[in-house]
DNA sequence: AAGACGTGGAT
DNA sequence: TATCCAAGTCT
């Protein structure tokens, strides 16, 4: 017996946002598009991004057969680039080997390029409504507070996290569970100012009859990013992307000022296929 | 199995 | 202003 599921199902009920790709009807092609561009990214920046995206690439055919390089631009600012290579990849190959149709068989799906546990995961429940054990950070962190008593948990997915998955399932509408403990966690049970009083399992939540205990783990890993190659290939992509065409080398120059980071990064870019060297001197988005 | 990998809004 | 971090994946 589930004592979470019916409060956070009914929760939902009442709080679900309306987002496009969780609208009756939305293809299990725009469930899929919106994982990949939500991986580490807040919703309110994929949005505009998502619907110029299905608007130009109804089908994973329509993208597989578009250059690399336009899945790179109209990536546009949302970060993590290589997620648009490898969902114009994972395009291809559903066009190849699953005759255009995104595959409803969780093993097919992890076997996509840039689709692992959770994504595969996610993209069985909520294109094809089937049950599986659905472990992002919302989820993570719900089932931390809720169940462990602490606020964050561990950096990596535990065999207990996947247990307790396991057994909080329900045997019926588990993508609906999942989705309202993922959207609970985003909306209620928020990393840092959870709003417990509008929480629909508060009064069983361990970590308030803890009295919110403070985290007590090993460091959480803090992204740096001013000075790091990150942010050089950053400045390169862009200036890349604002362009048309390929551009000089010149182009690229005044991007940054450290010749060595630059090359660097450069190399970095050409090594995962999201640049090009199309001539001398002359570099563009991948074609 | 840590670390790399973008970006911008919130605090 | 500095730090955090948002539906992870890959190596």
């Amino acid at each position: 017996m589930n004592a979470l599921l019916e409060p956070v199902l009914d929760w939902y009920e009442a709080n679900a946002r309306d987002l496009p790709w969780r609208r009756p009807g939305a293809s299990a092609w725009s469930v899929m598009v919106s994982e990949f561009m939500l991986q580490q990214t807040p919703v309110a920046r994929v949005l505009p991004v998502f619907d110029q995206w299905m608007a130009r690439w109804p089908t994973p055919e329509a993208l597989a057969a578009e250059a690399p390089g336009e899945a790179v631009r109209t990536w546009g600012r949302l970060g993590y680039p290589r997620r648009a290579l490898r969902l114009h990849a994972a395009a291809q190959a559903i066009v190849e080997h699953h005759g255009g149709v995104v595959p409803d068989d969780i093993d097919a799906l992890r076997a996509l390029p840039g689709v692992g546990d959770y994504t595969s995961a996610a993209i069985a429940s909520f294109a094809y409504q089937q049950s599986h054990v659905v472990l992002d950070t919302n989820v993570r962190r719900v089932f931390a507070r809720v169940a462990g008593g602490t606020a964050y948990p561990a950096s990596a997915v535990s065999a207990v996290e996947r247990r307790l998955g396991e057994t909080l399932k329900p045997l019926e509408r588990a993508d609906r569970w999942a989705i309202a403990v993922m959207e609970l966690g985003a909306l209620v049970c928020t990393s840092t100012s959870p709003d417990c009083p509008r929480c629909p399992v508060r009064d069983i939540c361990r970590w308030r009859a803890l009295d919110y205990p403070a985290y007590d783990g090993p460091p959480r890993r803090g992204q740096t990013y001013a000075g790091t190659d990150r942010q050089v290939r950053g400045k390169l992509l862009a200036a890349l992307r604002d362009h048309e065409g390929p551009v000089t080398i010149d182009v690229l120059d005044a991007t940054w000022h450290e010749a060595a980071q630059r090359m660097r990064a450069l190399d970095s870019l050409v090594a995962d296929g999201l640049v090009e060297l199309v001539g001398d001197d002359l570099y563009g988005l991948p074609t």
